[in-house]
DNA sequence: AAAGATTGATGCATCAATCTTC
DNA sequence: GAAGATTGATGCATCAATCTTT
């Protein structure tokens, strides 16, 4: 079992954990209509292929299983953000007009995000101190 | 907008605290069934009313609005974990016996999850230091 | 057969609207 | 009216099954 301050340090770990997520994520949204995913995917898509990209390499660099990513790009391309073209046996995503309007608005709010929510509540050294721990918890 | 090391940070983060949040969850979920809020339900229930507990206090002490925490319920009802019982104008949510054994199994599997995915990576200072991160993080 | 992609089913999260009991 | 709870709609995540092109 764990110590009365292994379970505190848990429920801390959750709770800030979630909380850092969804404020950022939130920022995004309310200022360009981007969720977290869209905001990734449109990233991913400018800077891997300057706005087209390969389904499968894309689902690869940000992590998402296949199915996962068609069904995203499904929702955003109803909603305008991308457009999808059969290339041999794959699919190329293509960044529409809407969707660059878009990317180009949420940079600026997401970056000053992060800032707000992770950056500056931590003091130098303790931001050094997370990288090394963000570094063993990456590579178990 | 960000630095390279202040983007890398970012991507750490995102990283780290997902795979976490994923391997722990996972591990629970292998080897009794039970989801995270189904854990976090069962445990609160268990914890704050020794089995039953008014909706109203559980959703608060786990941070679920009272619709999600609704929703979570039916689920988790069909499922024959917990049942609800009506009492004057709030409801109580019971762990069933199901649940119980449920929860029982799941203690010790989300203790040795914990350690192996979260306390274990760490040495005792880095522990330390993420102690004052996660309260910097959490209070603001 | 293997890689790329889609689909359907189910569970989880959030929001707005609604209903009941006090 | 206020607090407690439910419901419906929509978006997101995961798994298994399927289909196509190579």
């Amino acid at each position: 079992m764990l110590s009365d301050d292994e379970l505190a340090l848990w429920h801390m770990w959750k709770r800030a954990t979630e909380s850092v997520r969804a404020e950022v994520a939130a920022d995004i949204a309310a200022e360009t209509g981007l969720s977290d995913p869209d905001f990734g995917v449109l990233s991913r898509v400018e800077e891997l292929g300057g706005g087209r990209l390969r389904q499968a390499r894309l689902a690869d660099s940000i992590g998402f299983h296949r199915s996962r990513l068609s069904h995203h790009l499904t929702r955003m391309e109803s909603r305008g953000l991308i457009s999808r073209e059969a290339v041999g046996n794959g699919v190329d995503v293509v960044i529409t007009k809407a969707g660059s309007a878009a990317l180009k608005r949420a940079r600026p709010v997401h970056a000053a995000a992060v800032r707000r929510h992770l950056l500056e509540p931590l003091s130098a050294s303790q931001t050094d101190a997370l990288r090394t721990i963000l570094e063993r918890l990456a590579d178990r």
